[in-house]
DNA sequence: CAATTCGGGGGG
DNA sequence: CCCACCCCCCGAATTG
């Protein structure tokens, strides 16, 4: 069936009600391959196997944080609740409970449990209502029940449209949650005392008992001067209410709206809503509760939108604002590598449609959107970036369309990539990304193949429309996280052996920190990460995927 | 009174 | 003029 050689070692692991685990090697179809051993924990087993190839466990982020705090890395892992996910997704039952209890139950025609839920609400985040992962049947065995779903997952597997390219989502996929769990542990360097001068500059010092800092005052004070009334800047509709009255008919508060308004209340209140995210996002009570020991440790969650990217729970990690990333400051003798993935989406379309022109252009390691502008292109380099993302956006109107016929005579195979999945979104079918990762369904999380009722038309409708340009760009943005999941996991295997740690992951972008003597190493090992992801991902193809790469000691240093 | 939605801003 | 796409986060308003 499968021709790849196996992996010389796979290994199944499961904890058991008491603290202990089981484990045992298993061959190339899921089936025991040898007795199974006990242990006092996923350490005492890690630690006894130290030549494992492959780890299978059901979840990540059970065990790996304590091999992780006890010194143990694993080389790589398979993530059967994250298999299940990816494979319930393919099937068409997207909002299927992805729990290996869940799976269980289904293979076995028994009630299937529901997900434990992946963020608590404030209220129960009591240690009272801690819900842990959800429990199999008393009558389980904890090990058995992990082989038999593993065993089935890979003959789901088999019977997907690109089956080598599922087991490499997979693999991707876990590699990818083994990441996560390891740049949480390093944390990324972050001095609490610039952010803090960061604030004591924007903000002005903070009023005593919990008022609004200084800055944040003041300028209310000019709002409500240049209105000649109290107008509280953070409510919107007395914000509008206030411009009516000064004769002019806004419709929101919106900064882009405002902008171009001749009065005197515009100016302190653009800022005053610029620092007003700033301190209620990430103000003081932000680095209190996430910045501890000079290091930022957000939880990752990979996978947390459903194009793939990551998101994180709590910490708004993703959003860092770039005048907080004067924070971002590397230990003494060491620096950070900061590395920008450039134009990834449109090689990645050119990558995924074969499109030749396309392919062509995106065969350098130069600025894209320059070399089209270049070609037979009339346009210059924005233009060509907004005619090209206009196309994988869905761009309904504006200034972009009028390149688009362009574009489409240029670069037929690339426009029709992501013309049939508008087309396949708007018909309510289903699209996959490039190694098969799967949209939901429309019509909201439920799952189980629903139909939408008022889909009659659902090409003519507005939510017809929308769905269509969510298809659209999901193929291409679904499947850059695909070829940024298997750069990561290129990465983390060259930067193995060195003090380097990943520490930052930002869909296009990472940041290793490293001794000052590491970064040349590193950065050579990030630039290979990228062609090599490039060829794993999506087959031999010429197109390139390089990094602007900057090695500064400050993370706002770079580009 | 708690849960949900909205509006506006941040990131890619 | 801006926009299309994917998200997070907060406070206030609204809803059950």
């Amino acid at each position: 069936m499968s021709q790849e050689p196996l992996p010389p070692d796979r290994w199944a692991l499961a904890e058991y009600q008491d603290g202990e685990v089981r484990f045992c090697p298993v061959d190339g179809r899921g089936r025991p391959a040898g007795p199974v051993e006990r242990a006092a924990g996923p350490v005492e087993a890690v630690r006894s196997r130290p030549g494992a190839g492959r780890w299978i466990w059901r979840s990540t982020a059970g065990p790996y944080p304590r091999l992780l705090d006890a010194g143990l890395r694993v080389q790589r892992c398979y993530d059967i609740e994250a298999a299940e996910a990816l494979l319930l997704g393919h099937e068409g039952a997207h909002g299927s409970p992805r729990s290996l209890p869940a799976a269980r139950a289904r293979l076995r025609g028994l009630p299937v449990p529901a997900d434990a839920p992946s963020r608590l609400p404030d209220s129960a985040q009591s240690a009272l209502f801690e819900t842990g992962p959800v429990p199999l049947p008393p009558d389980a065995d904890p090990l058995e029940s992990l082989l038999e779903v593993y065993a089935a997952q890979l003959t789901r597997t088999e019977l997907t449209a690109h089956p080598g390219r599922m087991r490499l989502l997979v693999a991707a996929e876990s590699a990818g949650a083994l990441v996560a769990s390891e740049m949480r542990r390093a944390g990324l360097p972050w001095r609490a005392d610039v952010h803090r001068q960061v604030l004591d500059e924007l903000l002005g010092p903070r009023y005593a008992g919990g008022q609004e800092p200084r800055r944040l005052a003041e300028l209310a004070a000019q709002v409500a001067d240049a209105f000649g009334e109290r107008v509280r800047p953070d409510l919107p509709a007395d914000v509008v209410t206030a411009f009516r009255r000064a004769g002019f008919a806004v419709t929101s508060t919106r900064a882009w709206e405002l902008r171009d308004i001749d009065h005197p209340a515009v100016e302190p209140l653009l800022e005053y809503k610029k620092l007003y995210r700033l301190y209620t996002a990430h103000g003081w009570t932000w680095l209190r509760t996430w910045v501890r020991g000079g290091r930022f440790r957000p939880e990752y969650v990979p996978a947390g939108a459903a194009s793939g990217r990551w998101t994180t729970n709590g910490g708004g990690a993703l959003q860092i604002p770039r005048v907080l990333r004067r924070s971002v400051v590397a230990d003494p003798g060491w620096c950070l590598v900061v590395a920008d993935a450039d134009q990834l989406e449109p090689r990645v379309l050119a990558a995924i449609s074969r499109d030749p022109g396309l392919m062509e252009a995106a065969g350098s390691t130069g600025d894209l959107y320059t070399a089209l502008s270049g070609r037979a292109f009339t346009g210059d380099r924005e233009e060509a970036k907004l005619a090209l993302l206009g196309a994988v956006y869905g761009q309904t109107h504006g200034g972009g369309l009028r390149h688009l016929s362009q574009l489409r005579r240029r670069f037929p195979a690339a426009v029709a990539l992501v013309d049939d999945a508008a087309r396949a979104g708007e018909q309510g079918r289903l699209v996959r990304t490039w190694l098969g990762r799967t949209c939901p369904p429309p019509g909201g999380e439920p799952g189980a193949g629903e139909t939408a009722p008022e889909g009659a038309s659902p090409g003519g409708s507005a939510a017809g429309r929308a769905r269509g340009r969510f298809t659209r760009n999901f193929v291409v943005q679904g499947s850059a996280a695909d070829w940024a999941l298997l750069m990561l996991a290129a990465l983390r295997r060259s930067l193995t052996g060195m003090r380097a740690e990943l520490v930052f992951f930002q869909h296009d972008e990472v940041i290793v920190h490293c001794p000052e003597t590491e970064s040349a190493t590193v950065a050579e090992a990030i630039a290979a990460a990228g062609d090599t992801a490039g060829d794993l991902t999506f087959g031999r193809t010429p197109v390139r995927f390089p990094f602007s790469t900057a090695v500064v000691k400050r993370y706002c240093d770079a580009a």
